[in-house]
RNA sequence: GCCCCUGUAGCUCAGUGGAUAGAGCACCAGCCUCCGGAGCUGGUGGCCCGGGUUCGAGUCCCGGCAGGGGUACCA
């Protein structure tokens, strides 16, 4: 990237100038390299000088000066100036800027994916929804988050996997089978004491019709009925769960079983693990994690009165699984908000297993309001009242739903009013962005039909004819793809992208209104050509990292 | 009570400690002989309050205020 070039100019002039006595050596110095807001300081600017100044006890405007003396040479940047209180400020050369179009184009679905994961392992898991229900809302908004940060970890160079737990042991699936089986007994018309804390929802009804229909009173009586029809009744629900995901690109490598820690022994290893480390105690007949002794709030109990573990016992057999078993170098834990109190306990659990506690992190993907105008639609399960996911896919369609989901950062809640989201469904930034690429595909037919293969990559061509304020923003904005990239992956910050994908969808905007590609000089027409090309591989790749479609028509 | 997240334009949201805080929607005024007007151009309008750190704070720290979430031998 043109930015590390940029700061290794930096880093170089530093060392040169503290070799030669003009500035202090002093311990390791950030370059500090930035975009400027304003274009009239450049493409970069550095504010090294002004960060350094205090500890070198000179101005910062020195300091500038000296750096700038010595910055070895670099063919891309052409400008190098200091500008008060104390910048240095980068200009790329502009000819530079549109060669880089052919860069693009060679690089191609590659362009924007760099390598500082490279080597690396990570694991995301995201969504992990009690397999007793239907996804919500809420639950799409962390599984776009959390697909989409598998996206640009994955461009970053990780190895990624992509994790579904399903939490298939313990009460709630107790719970569940119980429910469906007084459903299903109920649709056959029988007498059946619907469980007062069950699952209450719609969707629980049709799953009970839905058996009775399929296996008739197979599963009324017996020791285990329940239990059967209950298992036929879960894999049902996992499978809906799965294509309501899909309908939204949401794809995992794995749908990890809970009750698989018990059966394969993972479950007593974790817990012998944190026990042998010291972290265990038994009181009033429980077992508990010291989890105080690591700096949590307080203590958790592992393993009940009755000997039944508790979820959170589970959790640490998952994540011994992760670190221990399948050594992830990293783990990304999607949650809701609602989960944040179990952060802590977590960090707890890593530390106390031997695993330093920064390899896991987590993204707590606050909650969504939904709304319908200015009423606020509670979603519950035990009423039934749910809006799901599917829904919403249904009404305002994958794209704009990930879009949506996407463009606002995990940590800020947001309200979902899905009268707004029909309504304005024409007006969404979604369609602004697929009408650029629409546009671009379009140049790209008009020009075959004109006798201009634009796949024929072997005519020289002269970027130079590049030369409008436009092509050169256009450019511009496209080279600032993979340091989105970069921002979004270290910071596990996926929101960057659908907000990058509109400055690029505008600047192309903007070139098509004031030029045209096709019709102008050969050498001009080949230009813009690759330039528009360029921009559809940016925007496409950009798409593809939000899981959103790129379509040639609309 | 304690812990976490959030407070930026009328509304929905961006804004890696930097230079003159940005978009969309809405509102006002313009642009179609020409590659798709789902587009383009201009205008109105804003950092919750009070301290602090810093050469520099929307951004970091402390204290308020407001909204949401969490504080189980539920998950």
């Amino acid at each position: 990237m043109i930015k590390d070039t940029i700061s290794d100019m930096l880093s170089e002039a530093l060392r040169r100038a503290q070799a030669d006595g003009a500035l202090p050596a002093l311990e390791h110095q950030d370059p500090a390299v930035e975009r400027p807001q304003n274009q009239d300081h450049g493409d970069y600017a550095s504010s090294l000088p002004l960060k350094m100044a205090r500890s070198a006890r000179m101005s910062p405007l020195a300091i500038a000066e000296i750096l700038r003396e010595r910055l070895p040479e670099q063919e891309e940047v052409t400008s190098v100036t200091v500008a008060p209180p104390g910048f240095v400020n980068f200009g790329l050369d502009s000819r530079w800027i549109m060669r880089q179009v052919g860069t693009v184009l060679t690089e191609g679905d590659r362009f924007g994916h760099g390598t500082s994961g490279t080597g690396v392992s990570a694991q995301v898991e995201f969504v992990s929804v009690n397999p007793t229900g239907p996804v919500h809302v809420g639950h799409g908004r962390g599984a776009v988050q959390g697909s989409a940060v598998a996206n640009v970890l994955e461009a970053s160079g990780y190895t990624v996997q992509r994790e579904y737990y399903i939490n298939d042991a313990g009460s709630q699936m107790d719970n569940f089978f119980e429910s469906l089986h007084a459903r299903y007994l109920q649709a056959l018309g029988r007498d059946a004491e619907f469980p007062t804390e069950g699952y209450h929802g719609a969707y629980l009804m049709e799953l009970g019709q839905e058996l009775a229909s399929e296996f008739g009173d197979q599963y009324v009586d017996g020791e285990n009925a329940a239990r059967e029809l209950g298992e036929i009744g879960m894999a049902r629900m996992i499978d809906s769960i799965r294509e309501d995901l899909e309908r939204i690109d949401v794809r995992f490598d794995r749908w990890f079983s809970e009750r698989s820690l018990f059966a394969d022994g993972t479950y007593e290893k974790a817990i012998d693990e944190v026990r042998a480390n010291g972290y265990t105690a038994e009181r009033e007949g429980a077992v508990w994690f010291t989890g105080t002794d690591l700096g949590d709030e307080r203590d958790s109990v592992l393993v009940r009165q009755t000997g039944a573990p508790t979820y959170f016992a589970s959790d640490i057999a998952y994540h011994y699984d992760k670190f221990l078993g399948r050594r992830f170098d990293r783990v990304v834990n999607v949650w809701g908000a609602d989960h944040q109190g179990h952060v802590p306990r977590m960090k707890a659990v890593v530390n106390a297993l031997g695993v330093d506690p920064e390899r896991l992190q987590f993204i707590l993907v606050q909650l969504v309001t939904l709304k319908r105008g200015d009423e606020v639609v509670r979603v519950s399960k035990r009423t039934g009242d749910i809006i799901t996911l599917a829904e919403v896919i249904s009404e305002v369609g994958p794209d704009a739903c990930r879009y949506f989901f996407l463009s606002r950062s995990a940590d800020a809640q947001m309200d979902f009013d899905l009268e707004l989201a029909k309504r304005e469904a024409p007006d969404n930034p979604v369609y602004y962005i697929q009408y650029a690429f629409a546009r671009i595909s379009s140049i790209l037919r008009n020009a075959r039909e004109n006798g201009i293969d634009p796949d024929d990559m072997s005519q020289a061509v002269d970027f130079d004819a590049l030369t409008e304020e436009a092509e050169h923003q256009l450019a511009r904005a496209m080279l600032r793809f993979p340091e989105v990239v970069e921002l979004a992956a270290r910071n596990l910050e996926p929101h960057h992208l659908p907000h990058y994908a509109y400055e690029l969808a505008t600047a192309f905007h903007d070139f098509y209104t004031k030029h045209r590609v096709l019709g102008e000089e050969p050498h001009v027409t080949l230009a813009r050509l690759r330039l528009t090309q360029a921009a559809g591989t940016v925007l496409r790749n950009a798409l593809a990292l939000m899981g959103m479609s790129a379509p040639e028509s609309m």
